[in-house]
RNA sequence: GCGGGUGUGGCGUAAUUGGUAGCCGCGUUAGACUUAGGAUCUAAUGCCUCACGGCGUGGGGGUUCGAGUCCCUUCACCCGUACCA
């Protein structure tokens, strides 16, 4: 019998689904074991050859998890919310629910073919009411919740309002927004509108204006993991700086655990540092600058408090609000012009644009605390609004910044360190003998420092102050294909909705682009208000919220009463093994494990970290084709000619050329404008040029993984992704090298079948070398499994089976585990023979086989046998052989004799099962 | 600029973690069976050399009896990030 994938693949997932064999309960015997995927956005275009790669990856270790005795839970679901979908709304009027349906269907479809072991009865979308309910209720906790910094968690709003009618805001440690402070008495006799202003300055789900990543084209606002360089991720299209009122959640209340959890956590290096940059903590000191002929404290940020002697001017962000309060009536038409152009920028412009240096001189001096001098304010766009308290004390001789525009502007410059020149660049270490500095002249930076700091709150003009880089998330879009926000306005202000309203529904529009007056596409909707008239937020809440906890609803996907019910999430508590790609490293990353962080803070939760251990697959790239037109011609000229001609470099279908060669009918086939081509060959034959590039249409170099399963068999899919490279590698799809991994399945298939074709296998007693070939490579897989080196273990397994075939082995006792050990890669095909074997259950119920040691050595070990270093034969001895013996075994050896004659031994190394070194002279 | 990573045959990769570099696969070459081969099987395949032999893990240096692996130095490429005070 032919091994028929196309057969054996279909009987098997329709054996699974009708079997609900991967179906899991909550409650086991067995440890838990969780493999989660990082869900897709079931895009338009459908899966490519690269976006399994990590599923494969994931999928092996759930089948193999699951053979070692676990309950593993791998569930899979859809990331549907989303600008794509919407954009394509506006294009064509189909509503998101529809395409995004139809993306899904066609996701699942494709998933299923692949073979993949997931628990679909807990598939879940993040675009279902079901699902966002709980969105909305995280929401909704964040919103009535403050982080006290004593406690280091969240706390309901109530404990923070006791304390403030007992002794208002004075001994609150909280993280939160400007706010003064306030004494009891004063707090209680607020009016009801003034309290709740206060309270929305600590909550961590909170209204506020600030300056916001604004993308124009896309008309929403942008979180900043959502731009790259200044342009949107998604559309790449510009986007400005705009201060708007917008929803945020308070992430940089949790920055201190987001640091400090990434050392409890199985994740490459790389990552944790994405996310330690990220977060960007910075210890130093807020200091007060006292403004001359002003009753103005100006507050600035510094690492560098030691080096406040060299301060010799001073520097704002154009938005600064100390601007307008500092600036002499003489140079506010120029400042006022300085910031006008500033703004204009876009933010591509102003990073595009990082050499220049620019500034405004605002007419106003500070006063430098430690030396009494006067010295000016400037106001530039090198300086951050958004970071710090967007004022800086300039130090041009250690800062390599303000050493530019001290240069541009003209301004002194005084070196603090000793022996540090300064004339053509600033000294910028952290390290040397502190001068010119007062009272830390003699100490090294980091005691000055030190001093400089102490000396700082000793005076009373500043304090110790770490400050970090993360932001507060905007979590509010202008869109309508998102989580609707659970909350309305009464007399402007902000009024939630009742837990039990939830889920709170989108409402149908029949537009979905922004209305006239640039208002969100939410404000189409006529009854888009509660059952009293006050209107909803018209907003809704950007990508990231439904991605930030999906992994805790498939705990307990169907539950109508809570996010995840104690038991369940007592039972999986956290994601052992997560596997997804580094794209996500600063924005999914960081988000679910802030809104994780808050749910342990509720009791919700029993793990503070979500993810365990996270492996980040690599992408599979396309390879390009090209063809050379010769300029002017219908002619094509093969890759080798080319340069004798002038060409054009077209791209081509990826499915009409093989192994370089182009097919040249299919060509003439594939475009009208090709019908007519003519072809300079070489060889006969016309060779196309490669590039590897991104998989995308646009390149035509997108391979489809259905016909590849059509052609091949998920199977054979399967294992050559694996075989491709390592999984953490990114590397490009060449379908060339499939034939291989084809080939292998063929010759295992064979294995079983006489010469006949019929099934045939032998229950006579395996012999030493069969032996040998099966618990070698039952302990390889078992090895590199455990460390994702699949490419390996397939490679091990053709070793294998060659070895197999070539012992011409059809014993059942060989077979039977290799069945096992082959099947978390190659699940059909394992499960059609362990059924031909005799078995009625399916093979994931099996026991994955156990190394049996003896087989796995070699009797006999070839030594390296050196004279002086130098490998000069080689010896094979037993695997045992003490050093004793080894020495005998090679001084009896005629070719060492031979080569040794007439010198003498001065020394003898050996290493047992390594080498064997003889030193002579 | 800063942070992380990678350099091994024509190509994808492997190397028991300091012990015969190149496993497995692709490609290529030759042969067998074939009307045919884009099927299958067999063999060869790092480079130079008819051969003996020599050279080989980006370059240079070092440690070691022995280095792809460790140390120093240098070059190249990839990823992330960017005026963060």
């Amino acid at each position: 019998m032919e091994y028929n994938h196309r057969e054996i693949e279909a009987y098997w997932q329709k054996y699974w689904d009708e079997n609900g064999t991967f179906t899991v309960s909550n409650k086991s015997e067995r440890p838990k074991y969780y493999v989660l995927d990082m869900f897709p956005y079931p895009s338009g275009a459908g899966l490519h050859v690269g976006h399994p790669l990590g599923y494969i990856a994931s999928d092996i270790y759930s089948r193999y998890k699951r053979l070692k005795g676990f309950n593993v839970l791998h569930p899979m679901g859809y990331d549907a919310f989303g600008l794509p979908a919407e954009q394509y709304a506006i294009q064509t009027g189909q509503h998101p629910a529809v395409t995004t349906e139809n993306n899904i269907s066609r996701y699942r479809s494709q998933l299923k073919k692949i073979g993949f072991s997931y628990d679909w009865s807990r598939e879940l979308r993040t675009c279902d009411p079901k699902y966002y309910k709980w969105t909305q209720w995280a929401f909704l906790q964040m919103y009535h919740h403050w982080y006290n910094n004593d406690t280091q968690k969240a706390e309901p709003i109530a404990t923070l309002t006791a304390e403030f009618e007992r002794n208002g805001n004075q001994k609150v440690n909280a993280a939160h927004s400007e706010v003064p402070v306030f004494p009891a008495e004063v707090w209680n006799g607020l009016s009801d509108g003034e309290k709740a202003e206060v309270i929305d300055a600590y909550r961590l789900a909170y209204r506020a204006k600030t300056m916001v990543n604004w993308c124009p084209k896309l008309g929403t606002v942008l979180a900043n993991d959502e731009v790259k360089e200044g342009l949107s991720v998604r559309g790449g299209y510009p986007v400005v700086q705009k201060p708007m009122v917008q929803w945020l959640l308070r992430v940089s209340a949790y920055a201190e655990r987001l640091l400090e959890g990434l050392d409890r956590i199985d994740w490459t290096d790389s990552l944790k540092e994405m996310q330690r940059n990220w977060i960007g903590r910075s210890e130093g000191c807020e200091m007060f600058f006292d403004i001359a002929d002003s009753e103005v404290k100006m507050k600035i940020f510094t690492t560098r408090p030691d080096t406040v002697y060299g301060v010799t001017f001073m520097v704002l962000a154009p938005e600064s609000e100390y601007v307008d309060q500092v600036t002499t009536a003489e140079y506010r038409d120029a400042v006022q012009q300085y910031r006008a152009d500033a703004g204009k920028r876009t933010e591509r412009e102003r990073m595009s644009d990082t050499h220049s240096v620019t500034g405004q001189f605002t007419g106003a001096y500070a006063i430098n605390p430690f030396t009494g001098s006067q010295i000016p304010i400037w106001i530039s766009d090198y300086v951050l609004v958004g970071y710090g308290t967007g004022a800086i004390m300039a130090v041009p001789a250690h800062d390599s910044r303000d050493y530019a525009f001290a240069k541009k502007f003209d301004l002194p410059i005084i070196p603090l360190i000793e022996g540090a020149d300064v004339s053509t660049e600033s000294y910028d270490a952290k390290e040397g003998i502190m001068m010119n500095s007062g009272m830390f002249n003699g100490m090294n930076v980091l005691e000055a420092k030190q001093a400089a700091i102490n000396e700082v709150e000793k005076l009373g003009i500043g304090n110790r102050k770490i400050n970090y880089r993360l932001r507060d998330a905007i979590f509010s879009r202008q869109r309508y294909w998102g989580e609707p926000f659970p909350v309305y306005y009464k007399d402007g202000r902000v009024q939630t909705l009742d837990i039990t309203k939830l889920p709170l529904e989108l409402p149908e529009i029949d537009s979905f682009l922004p209305t006239e007056d640039g208002e969100p596409p939410l404000s189409r909707a006529a009854n888009w208000k509660t059952p009293e008239g006050y209107p909803y937020e018209t907003s809704t809440m950007p990508g990231f919220a439904g991605s930030s906890a999906y992994y805790l609803r498939y705990m307990d996907p169907d539950n109508n009463n809570a996010l995840v019910s104690k038991e369940s999430n007592e039972y999986w508590q956290d994601v052992d093994l997560y596997i997804g790609g580094t794209e996500h490293a600063v924005g999914h990353l960081i988000y679910s494990r802030f809104w994780n962080k808050f749910l342990f803070d509720l009791g919700v939760v029993c793990k503070d970290e979500p993810f365990k251990k996270l492996v980040n697959q690599g992408m599979i790239q396309g390879q390009s084709k090209f063809v050379y037109r010769i300029k002017g011609t219908n002619q094509y000229v093969s890759y080798g000619l080319k340069d004798d001609f002038d060409t054009q470099e077209i791209h081509v279908d990826v499915n009409i050329v093989k192994n370089d060669i182009l097919d040249l009918e299919a060509f003439k086939q594939w475009r009208p404008e090709f019908a007519d081509a003519q072809f300079v060959l070489e060889d006969g034959k016309y060779i196309c040029g490669s590039a590897i590039e991104k998989m995308s249409k646009s390149m035509f170099n997108v391979v489809n993984p259905d016909t590849i399963v059509e052609r091949y068999g998920a199977d054979t899919l399967r294992l050559y992704e694996m075989f491709l490279g390592p999984i953490q590698q990114s590397k490009p799809w060449d379908t060339g090298g499939i034939e291989g991994v084809y080939r292998f399945l063929n010759k295992f298939w064979r294995l079983f079948f006489n010469a006949n074709g019929d099934f045939e296998v032998s229950d006579a007693q395996p012999v030493e070398a069969e032996l040998k070939a099966l618990h070698k490579t039952i302990k390889k897989v078992e090895s590199d499994i455990e460390i994702f080196s699949y490419n390996t273990s397939v490679s091990q397994f053709m070793v294998c089976v060659n070895e197999l075939t070539s012992l011409k082995c059809n014993k059942r006792a060989i077979l039977e585990p290799l069945v096992i050990t082959l099947a978390p890669f190659a699940p059909h095909i394992a499960e059609e023979l362990w059924k031909l074997l005799g078995h009625n259950e399916s093979i994931s119920d099996a026991e994955f086989p156990k190394v049996d040691e003896r087989y796995t050595v070699d009797s006999t070990k070839t030594y390296p046998v050196a004279i002086n270093g130098k490998t000069r034969f080689t010896l094979d001895l037993p695997a045992n052989a003490d050093k004793d013996e080894i020495e005998k075994e090679v001084r009896a050896n005629d070719r060492f004799k031979q080569l040794i004659e007439g010198k003498s031994v001065i020394k003898v190394i050996i290493v047992p099962g390594k080498m064997v070194n003889f030193v002579v002279k």
